[in-house]
RNA sequence: GGGCGAUUAGCUCAGUGGUAGAGCGCCUGCCUUACAAGCAGGACGUCACUGGUUCAAGUCCAGUAUCGCCCA
C-alpha cells in the first residue's frame, strides 16, 4: 500500500472515500453493538425521523452531533449502543396517502381500512427507506441490525400495554370533552398542535333583546356564527352597570331560544362592552361557564367545518360562510350595532395550517398529572434529567407544571388503532357515546370478557381511531430496548440511555412525553443527560421551513465539499451550545463558504498525511516506534507537548459536550502547530543525506508518524472517513481493523511541559518579526538575509541558541549573529523589536529611512501607550493592595519588558537620524 | 401580557473579572519538490446604549434599544 504514496492524489476525492468506508463498517458490523461485551454501557437512540421525511439540515446537524458523541465513547472503549429507526407519522402518512387516492378519483371510505392500509403500508416500502439512507450517508455509526420503526410488532406491543396499563389505573379515559377539532385533516389534535396566529378579524357588536322587552344587551364576539350555539350571556359580578340584568332572560336573535344572563368571575369588564355571550359547545372558556352554571351544551358544527342542524337556515354552510351570511342577517334585522376591525391571536392546527375549531367530542384522554408529578419529583430532588446547556431545564420544568390532560386518539387510520372494543350489540350495532367498551390486548381476549358481562350474543367493534403518533414516540428510548419484557437484554443492559441529543423545538413534544412515561412505565427517567441544541438557520438568520422554502438540501454539500466537511462546518459552529446557527450559503451557485472552509481543512489534513507518508520509506507508525527522550530536539518536546496539551482539551470538552470548542481547538492545533511550523521544521532533518543526521532524521520520522496518527484518532468523531481512509494507508492494516475501534489518545502529563511552550513561543515570534521585516523591506522571498538578534536578557538568548537552526531554516537567513552588545556601527540596517530582543537585518544603502522611522514611531507609540497604563495601574494603590500576587507581577514583568522595548526603539530611532 | 436568548472586525461567530480572538472576505508578495482547496506578510474593533459594583468590566448587576424564539 505504502509504495502508492507518492502517487496519492493532491487533492482529498471525498466521493471515492466516504462510501466505501460506509460500507466497509455495516459489512464489516463494526457498529453492532454487543450487549455481552465488557464496558461502561454508552447509549444513544436517535430521535426517529418521519419516515415520510427526507433529510434537511435539521437532521444532518442532529446526527453529526450525535455520531461525534458516539464514535468518541465508543473509542473510549465504552459499550456502544447508537439505535436509529423512524417514527410512522400518522398525519403526514394518511394525508399523503389520501392525496394519491384522490387523483385516482377515490377516498379512504371507498377503499376501506384494511385496503387503505396496505397502501399506506405499500407507500412506506417504497420511501420509507429513503430517510434511512440518508442518515448513513452522513456517516452515522449506528447499529442498523437494531434499526426500529414505531409500528413495528414489538414496539405495537409496548404501546397497547402502555395503553392498557394506564387504563386499568384510570390514568387513561374516554370523554365527552371540547378538543381542538382540525377540520382538513378531520381529527382532534391535541393542545401542542396547535399554533397561536396573530389574524386580522373583525368585532363584531350585537345586540340581544332582553325578553321582557325592557331593551337590549350589547354583546361583543369575534365569531359571530357561535351565536347559533349560545345559551347565555356572562357578565362580571362587580360590574355595576349589568346587577340590574343578571337573572333575566334575553332572546337570541334568529334562533329566539330564550337565554339567562348570569355572573362569572371569568368576565373581563373592559373587554368589549364588558357583556359576554356564552356558546360552551364552543369555546374553552365558556365550555368552563357552562359547566359552573349548569348551561346547556348546543353543538352546532359537523366534522368538516360545515354548521349542523342546529345551525338552522345555516345548516350545511361552511364555517366562513355562515359567518357571512349570519352577520349579513343580523345587519339586515338591525341588531348589528357595529363592526370594527381586531387584530386577534387565532389558534391554527400545525399539520392542516387551517384554524381549528374548538370542538365537543368523545375522545380518549391520559389524566397528566399522576405522571407529570412523578417527573417532576426527578427534576427536583436529583436533577433528573441533567439539561446541558442547563438553561432548558426551566423550560422543561414550567411546562410540565401547567400541563392539561392529553387528547391521544385521532381519527386517523395509519396508526396504533386503540385496543378497546366496544359493546354494540347494547346500542343498536352503532358505537355511541356511551357505549359500553373493553379495553383488551386483542379481539379474543375482548371478546372472553364481553360475553362474561353481556352474553354470548354480544357484538364487538375495535374503536376505529388510532393513537398520537408522540404516544409511541413517548416509549422509544426503552421499547426499542425490549420493553414491556424488562429482562430483555438489551434493556438490561442498555437503559436508562446515556444521552439524549435533541432539538428544543421538540422538548415538550417528545423529551418531556418520555419522561413521563418511562419514569411511570419503568421507574426511571430514560436518559441520564439531555443535550439540546439548537435550530440551523439559513444565510439570512431565518428559521429554514417548507412553506418560506428556504432549506439548505445537506446532500447537496456532502456530494459538492464532502459528508466530513459538512459534519465539520455544523460542529465547529455549534460552539455556544444551544445557540442557533447560521449557516452561510449562496443560493445561485449553491456555494457555502463555511463548508468550503472545512473541506479545505479536510484537504489539509490530506495533504499533511500524503507528506509524512511520503517520508516514512514504507513503514508504519508502530514500526517506527516511539523515540527515547533524550533524543527529543525543542521541536519534538513542543510539539508533543502540544498534542497532549490538545488531547487533554479535546476530551474534557467532548465530556461536556463543548462539541464546538473541541472542533475548533483541533483545527488549530492541526493546520497552526502540527502543518505549519513542525512539518516545516521537520523538513531540513528529512532531506539531509549525511551519516551524522541519519538519528535525527529518524527522531523525526518517529515524531511525524506518531502525532499524525493521533490527530487521526483525535479527529475520527469529527471527521470520520477521511480520517479512516488514511489511517488504513499510515497503518496498513489491509481493513482488518478500523480507525473507528482504535483507543481514543489519552494525556500524558509528563509531556506537557508549559514553560518549553513559551520559549517555542519566543522562536516564533522572532521568526515572525524577521518575515515581516523582510516583507517590508521587499525583500525576495527567495534570497536570504543577514540578521542580528540583540538581548541583554540571558535565558532569550538561550532560547535562541537552541533555536537558531529554526530561525534560519523558517526566516531565510544566512548568517546569524546572537549577541547581548549593541553593535554601535551597524546603522544601515532595519530593525523591530519582540520581547526585549533586537531584531536587525543590514541592508548597506538599501534602507528606506523615512519608512523605517515611520514604523518604529508606531511601534514607539504603542509601546508607550502601555508603559502609559501599565504605570498607572502600578501606581494605583487599590490595585497594588487588593490585586492578586500574579497580576501584580505580570503587570511589573510586562511594563519592565515594554520599557525595554521603549528604550531599543528609541535607541534605533536616533541612529537613523 | 409572561419568559428566554442574541447584540464583539465587512460576514459567520469564539471569548466565565486582569492590555480584544478565529475562519471567511479584503490588501501586498510568492506556482518555495505535502497542499494555490496553498504559503508568507498586512489592514480592519468606542465589544448595542446608559448607569452601577470593582483596584480592574466585552465579561458581574440594573435599566434602555433593536432583533429572534417560546408560552398565553
Amino acid at each position: 500500500m505504502t509504495t502508492d504514496i507518492p502517487n496519492l492524489p493532491s487533492k482529498y476525492d471525498p466521493q471515492n472515500t466516504e462510501g466505501k468506508w460506509q460500507q466497509t463498517w455495516l459489512k464489516q458490523q463494526v457498529f453492532r453493538a454487543n450487549p455481552d461485551q465488557d464496558g461502561e454501557p454508552f447509549c444513544i437512540v436517535i430521535p426517529p425521523p418521519n419516515v415520510t421525511g427526507k433529510l434537511h439540515m435539521g437532521h444532518a446537524f442532529n446526527t453529526s452531533l450525535i455520531d461525534t458523541i458516539v464514535r468518541y465513547h465508543r473509542m473510549k472503549g465504552e459499550n456502544v449502543l447508537c439505535l436509529p429507526g423512524t417514527d410512522h407519522a400518522s398525519i403526514a402518512v394518511q394525508t399523503i396517502v389520501e392525496k394519491q387516492l384522490k387523483a385516482e378519483g377515490k377516498s379512504r371510505d371507498d377503499l376501506g381500512r384494511e385496503k387503505f392500509l396496505e397502501r399506506a403500508w405499500a407507500w412506506r416500502e417504497e420511501s420509507g427507506g429513503e430517510i434511512v439512507n440518508q442518515l448513513k450517508r452522513l456517516g452515522l455509526s449506528a447499529d442498523w441490525t437494531r434499526e426500529s420503526f414505531t409500528l413495528d410488532d414489538n414496539l405495537c406491543e409496548a404501546v397497547k400495554k402502555a395503553f392498557i396499563t394506564l387504563y386499568k389505573e384510570g390514568l387513561i379515559y374516554r370523554g365527552n370533552y371540547l378538543v381542538n377539532w382540525c377540520p382538513a385533516s378531520q381529527s382532534a389534535v391535541s393542545d401542542l398542535e396547535v399554533e397561536n396566529k396573530d389574524t386580522d378579524g373583525h368585532l363584531w357588536h350585537f345586540q340581544y333583546p332582553l325578553t321582557d322587552g325592557s331593551g337590549f344587551v350589547e354583546v361583543a364576539t369575534t365569531r359571530p356564527e357561535t351565536m347559533l350555539g349560545d345559551t347565555g350571556v356572562a357578565v362580571n359580578p362587580n360590574d355595576e352597570r349589568y346587577q340590574h340584568l343578571i337573572g333575566k332572560t334575553l332572546t337570541l336573535p334568529i334562533v329566539g331560544r330564550e337565554i339567562p344572563v348570569f355572573a362569572d368571575d371569568h368576565v373581563d369588564p373592559e373587554f368589549g362592552t364588558g357583556c359576554v355571550k356564552v356558546t360552551p359547545a364552543h369555546d374553552p372558556n365558556d365550555f368552563e361557564m357552562g359547566k359552573r352554571h349548569d348551561l346547556q351544551f348546543i353543538n352546532i358544527m359537523s366534522r368538516d367545518g360545515t354548521l349542523n342542524e342546529n345551525a338552522g337556515i345555516f345548516a350545511g354552510q361552511d364555517r366562513f360562510e355562515a359567518r357571512k351570511n349570519l352577520v349579513a342577517q343580523l345587519k339586515e334585522d338591525g341588531v348589528l350595532v357595529k363592526t370594527e376591525d381586531y387584530r386577534h391571536s387565532v389558534p391554527h392546527s400545525d399539520r392542516g395550517k387551517v384554524p381549528v375549531e374548538p370542538l365537543l367530542s368523545t375522545q380518549w384522554f391520559v389524566k397528566i398529572d399522576p405522571l407529570s408529578e412523578k417527573t417532576l419529583a426527578f427534576l427536583d430532588d436529583h436533577n433528573d434529567p441533567n439539561y446541558v446547556p442547563d438553561r432548558w431545564r426551566k423550560v422543561y420544568r414550567d411546562w410540565l407544571v401547567k400541563l392539561n390532560d392529553w387528547c391521544i386518539s385521532r381519527q386517523l387510520w395509519w396508526g396504533h388503532q386503540i385496543p378497546a372494543w366496544y359493546v354494540i350489540s347494547e346500542t343498536n350495532g352503532e358505537i355511541q357515546d356511551h357505549t359500553p367498551f373493553i379495553v383488551a390486548h386483542d379481539e379474543a381476549e375482548a371478546k372472553e370478557q364481553a360475553i362474561a358481562a353481556y352474553g354470548e350474543d354480544c357484538q364487538l367493534e375495535q374503536d376505529p381511531d388510532v393513537l398520537d403518533t408522540w404516544f409511541s414516540s413517548g416509549l422509544w428510548p426503552f421499547s426499542t430496548l425490549g420493553w414491556p419484557d424488562e429482562n430483555a437484554t438489551d434493556f438490561q443492559r442498555y437503559f436508562p440511555n446515556s444521552v439524549l441529543v435533541t432539538g428544543f423545538d421538540i422538548i415538550f413534544f417528545w423529551v418531556a412525553r418520555m419522561t413521563m412515561m418511562s419514569s411511570h412505565f419503568t421507574g426511571k427517567i430514560p436518559f441520564k443527560d439531555v443535550y439540546i441544541h439548537g435550530l440551523v438557520r439559513d444565510e439570512n438568520g431565518k428559521k429554514m421551513s417548507k412553506s418560506a422554502n428556504n432549506g439548505i438540501n445537506p446532500l447537496l454539500m456532502c456530494d459538492r465539499y464532502g459528508t466530513d466537511a459538512l459534519r465539520y462546518t455544523l460542529i465547529r459552529e455549534v460552539a455556544g451550545a444551544g445557540q442557533d446557527i447560521s449557516l452561510q450559503y449562496d443560493r445561485v451557485t449553491d456555494e457555502s463558504q463555511s463548508v468550503e472552509a472545512s473541506r479545505n481543512f479536510a484537504n489539509k489534513l490530506w495533504n499533511a498525511a500524503r507528506f509524512v507518508m511520503m517520508n516514512l520509506e514504507g513503514k508504519t507508525p508502530q514500526a517506527f516506534g516511539r523515540p527515547q527522550t533524550e533524543d527529543l530536539e525543542l521541536g519534538d518536546r513542543w510539539i508533543l507537548s502540544r498534542l497532549h496539551q490538545v488531547i487533554a482539551q479535546t476530551r474534557s470538552n467532548l465530556e461536556t459536550y463543548a462539541l464546538g470548542e473541541s472542533a475548533k481547538s483541533l483545527y488549530e492545533f492541526i493546520w497552526g502547530d502540527f502543518c505549519d511550523w513542525y512539518i516545516e521544521l521537520a523538513k531540513p532533518r528529512l532531506y539531509a543525506k549525511e551519516e551524522k543526521d541519519a538519528a535525527s532524521r529518524l527522531v523525526a520520522q518517529q515524531i511525524l508518524a506518531w502525532v499524525l496518527e493521533d490527530i487521526l484518532k483525535l479527529l475520527h468523531p469529527f471527521m470520520p472517513h477521511i480520517t479512516e481512509e488514511i489511517w488504513q494507508t499510515l497503518t496498513q492494516t489491509d481493513s482488518k481493523t478500523f480507525l473507528a475501534v482504535q483507543a481514543y489518545p489519552a494525556e500524558n502529563a509528563a509531556l506537557v511541559d508549559e514553560s518549553l511552550e513559551n520559549e517555542f513561543a519566543l522562536l516564533i515570534e522572532t521568526i515572525r518579526v524577521i518575515r515581516n521585516l523582510r516583507a517590508e523591506a521587499g525583500i525576495k522571498p527567495s534570497s536570504t538575509v543577514k540578521a542580528v538578534l540583540q538581548s541583554e536578557t540571558e535565558s532569550e538568548l538561550a532560547t535562541l541558541r537552541k533555536g537558531e537552526s529554526y530561525i534560519l531554516k523558517s526566516a531565510k537567513v544566512e548568517t546569524l549573529t546572537l549577541t547581548n552588545t549593541v553593535d554601535t556601527e551597524l546603522k544601515q540596517a532595519i530593525a523591530g523589536v519582540v520581547g526585549t530582543i533586537q531584531v536587525l537585518i543590514p541592508l548597506e544603502g538599501l534602507v528606506d529611512v523615512p519608512a523605517l522611522c515611520a514604523k518604529l514611531e508606531k511601534s514607539l507609540s504603542k509601546v508607550e501607550k502601555e508603559i502609559q497604563s501599565l504605570g498607572g495601574r502600578l501606581n494605583n494603590p487599590g490595585f497594588v493592595n487588593k490585586a492578586p500576587a500574579e497580576v501584580i507581577e505580570g503587570a511589573k514583568a510586562s511594563l519592565a519588558e515594554a520599557e525595554t522595548q521603549q528604550s531599543i526603539l528609541r535607541e534605533r530611532l536616533q541612529r537613523l537620524q
